[in-house]
DNA sequence: CCTTGCCTTGACGCTGACGACAAGGTTTAG
DNA sequence: CTAAACCTTGTCGTCAGCGTCAAGGCAAGG
């Protein structure tokens, strides 16, 4: 499997994959022309670094769980310093959570401040 | 009022001051040595991007708050351009927390799954 | 032979809100 | 006289995860 049919297959893109490998994350066998050969379980890798990715998760939060994957487990969420990555997450989008119900709060009485000094001009243009 | 000491009224930076000038929000007279001078009504400008950027706000967004101060209003806030910002970033943050609690939700079963996984590891070993 | 379509490395662009520095002018205090 | 402490414009660096050329090599079909 070259770059270009891992991309398609882990819907990404070539220049991707090279990201993802000048990081250390993903790893290619080269052919006598010099491409990258990759197998199956690049594929998956580059799928779970993908799914944690969207998630909201950096390269080096990756790294673990592409670790996983390559010690032979099924998934990378299974060993310890996966479960403290996630751990770490689930923590922090909780405190960003807090500080967003914060924020909609605070933007939702500025609203509603502004709301109330509308109609006040409109009652005093209307005497 | 010359720029370092609107920057330290206003706990920012000059740097900062200049940026926010370039980008049209901040109005500064010039002395004759060429040194930017401003007035009390700049400070609130000021003090109203800062408080609206703290809050996630893009400098963009924050445009019609000034304009609304300029044109004489106590509050940034009062002015139909900037309920209608203030209305479209509630709804943004409101789905990012929407989206924010799924990844949550999503990391905590993966976060139960592993631990499961590591049980059942366990109990193998000590057969 | 030539085109098409892969692949390679290298390097710059992008977004946003600045920080940090360069190289210089001004004003004030000692 | 000079050092300190302001100010000016201009330019590059930062963070992340790539997109987008540039310039070239390799393989196969017509």
């Amino acid at each position: 499997m070259l770059i270009g049919e891992l991309a398609e297959r882990a819907g990404t893109s070539p220049r991707t994959l090279r990201y993802y490998e000048a990081h250390g994350l993903v790893r290619a066998q080269r052919s006598a022309n010099g491409y990258r050969v990759y197998d199956e379980t690049e594929l998956r890798v580059v799928r779970e670094i993908r799914a944690l990715l969207d998630v909201g998760f950096g390269l080096d939060d990756v790294r673990p769980f592409v670790a996983c994957l390559r010690a032979g487990n099924t998934s990378g969420d299974v060993c310890p310093d996966s479960v403290v990555v996630l751990r770490r997450k689930i923590a922090e989008v909780d405190v960003v959570i807090d500080r967003l119900g914060a924020v909609r709060e605070q933007l939702h009485s500025q609203l509603t401040h502004a709301i109330a000094h509308r109609e006040r001009t409109c009652l005093r243009r209307q005497k």
